[in-house]
DNA sequence: CTGAAAGCGCTTACAG
DNA sequence: CTGAAAGCGCTTACAG
């Protein structure tokens, strides 16, 4: 009888556990293991029998070391609480999650020394490159220090243009706002939106009233009700636009919460929406604009697949390829507040 | 002239560049930048600066290979999307954002399958411990297959009561809630909430007939209006407690958005908030709770610290502690909406 | 088809 | 105080 070799007890199994037990060396235990073809089948089953039965896991960290590469990914955020980081995120784990890599999450919470305290950890754990999720549009400087690995920006550029940054044309989503709301048969557009201080303010309003003067017409007050991103702000303004333009027909807002104010107050105004106003939103935030009265068409910026398109151009960056920038076009969510009426 | 060692290029830089260009031994230039006591000041110091110039960053899946230790730790959850489970998230990176400690994170989108998945990969990666976040009060399955780390699930409890499960005492918040309107002078009371079959619906019911039962008295309406957990649902029950109920003088909501949807129909039926009839909601949703009119009272579950805690858990059955379950009180974040009327 | 040996980048006794 | 050597768990040429 062969000596029966004994199986480890509390330790996590190695490979050497896998070989001895399956009675082979640990090369060629590594090699079944890892499906290569120089390994007699007999063999190759026994291995993986071993292997099952101890339920070996391959240290990733011994494999990382050999072949220079890890599967990792660190996943930089400036603010998780931020609704527009999720989405992007959660796009991003898409991408990676199929495959083999795993995410390292880190939020500076917009301080840039965290950032690069995350930076320096994610370099020594060797991640294969990095994803920049910001949370507002504007550019932001590129990640600080000399970076090994291939970076992506989404969402928030890199205000380096020779950086890889995959945005959303904010313009273009102002300009289908407007399109939608003269397709609905609609003339007297007022725009109300948040901070100026925001590019994504000053975009969409640029699209806004590129469109606008496209068909001819002119923004109802004669430019945009800039304000802050809030219901309390989409409610002022709301009350603002229909008492010094009540022939307004439509009002196309800068986020769903500063429409949701906006559809609040035409309610409280005895204004039917969509039938004597229309209003349309921006964000496409469910929560929001699913249960509003009536329920909110909205300008959706796709951030879901904006944050896979940032995982895959990583990937191709990390195998050699050298992505370019682009940026993504947004859709509108068509809901009862511009119904057109008949 | 000493012999320059040359400065490696484009690699990233070894233990043995630094060495080298130091001009000791790695074991040497190891001890210097570990900060070992071994070390003469004078070479430390010529490690150091060598380090520097190269930008030199320790290999942690070297340094993880030896010690065993990875110092990495697994975030799973199970809806992203979800915003129960960001707060927790945020709450748990700061418990360790603070040390040496990074964090995978990985969504299983409530697939089990998705879950053992994950689990393997960060097996694999040899994280330290796994915290398990859950979307809802009700009780999981514990993570499948033998474990070799410690293990810490939080606001979904595991329903293996020997595991560790750091949770929110939903009795407790329905009580508080309750307690809050008998305060402010509330004795007509109905309550709205969500689908009975969630765990959190019935224990907020609970807590809340308990807090009534000890004033001696009862839930207007007889017993919760189990609904839905959105507005639409809050606006439709409303409607109907008012109806049969014309002398409730407030309503405790099982979320905000119910309460949210509350609050807009007494709005349209005319009564008073706080005067007429007093409004609590749940989970203190800031954008909900902060914009409404009138703002809104809400249970605040103390989410992120929640997360931490779990954090600090994990870090204790790391370092060979046995932590134990814990449930957590929430607290009343008074707005306008139950402002005591004089 | 199989296995001994070298080596990935580091740390840690152990000599000197 | 310094350094040669062993070793963490694995993969990969290279002999056999």
């Amino acid at each position: 009888m062969a000596n029966e070799p004994e199986i480890p007890t509390n330790r996590t199994p190695t490979l050497t556990d896998v070989a001895k037990l399956a009675g082979v060396s640990i090369a060629t235990a590594s090699k079944a293991i890892n499906g290569r073809s120089e390994v007699r089948a007999t063999t190759r089953v026994r291995v993986l029998e071993a292997a099952e039965l101890l339920s070996f896991a391959p240290n990733a960290l011994a494999r990382g070391l050999l072949s220079g590469r890890t599967g990792t990914v660190g996943l930089l955020t400036s603010d998780l609480e931020g609704r527009f980081s999720i989405p992007i995120l959660m796009g991003a784990e898409d991408a990676f999650g199929a495959g083999q890599v795993s995410v390292f999450l880190c939020d500076a919470r917009g301080d840039a020394i965290r950032e690069k305290h995350h930076v320096r950890a994610l370099l020594s754990r060797r991640v294969d490159g990095l994803i920049v999720v910001g949370s507002r549009t504007d550019a932001r400087p590129p990640l600080a220090g000399n970076i090994p690995v291939p970076v992506v920006y989404v969402y928030a550029p890199s205000s380096d243009p020779a950086d890889v940054s995959i945005t959303v044309d904010n313009v273009g989503g102002g300009q289908l706002a407007i399109e939608h709301l003269l397709a609905c048969g609609r003339r007297n557009i007022a725009h109300i939106t948040g901070e100026p201080g925001f590019q994504a303010a000053r975009d969409r309003a640029e699209g806004a009233a590129a469109a606008l003067a496209s068909a001819g017409l002119s923004m109802t007050g004669g430019r945009p009700y800039y304000g802050t991103w809030d219901e309390s702000w989409g409610r002022a303004a709301a009350h603002m636009v229909v008492e010094h333009h009540p022939e307004v027909d439509a009002i196309f807002c800068g986020s769903d919460q500063i429409a949701r104010g906006a559809l609040d107050v035409l309610r409280d105004l005895g204004r039917n929406v969509p039938g004597t106003t229309s209003v349309i939103g921006f964000d496409n935030w469910e929560v929001i604009s699913a249960h509003s009265r009536p329920r909110l068409t909205s300008i959706d910026m796709n951030l879901k697949q904006l944050g896979a398109i940032a995982g895959q151009r990583l990937f191709e960056a990390i195998d050699g390829g050298v992505p370019t920038s682009e940026e993504f076009p947004s859709r509108v969510v068509m809901r009862e507040s511009t119904l057109p009426v008949g």
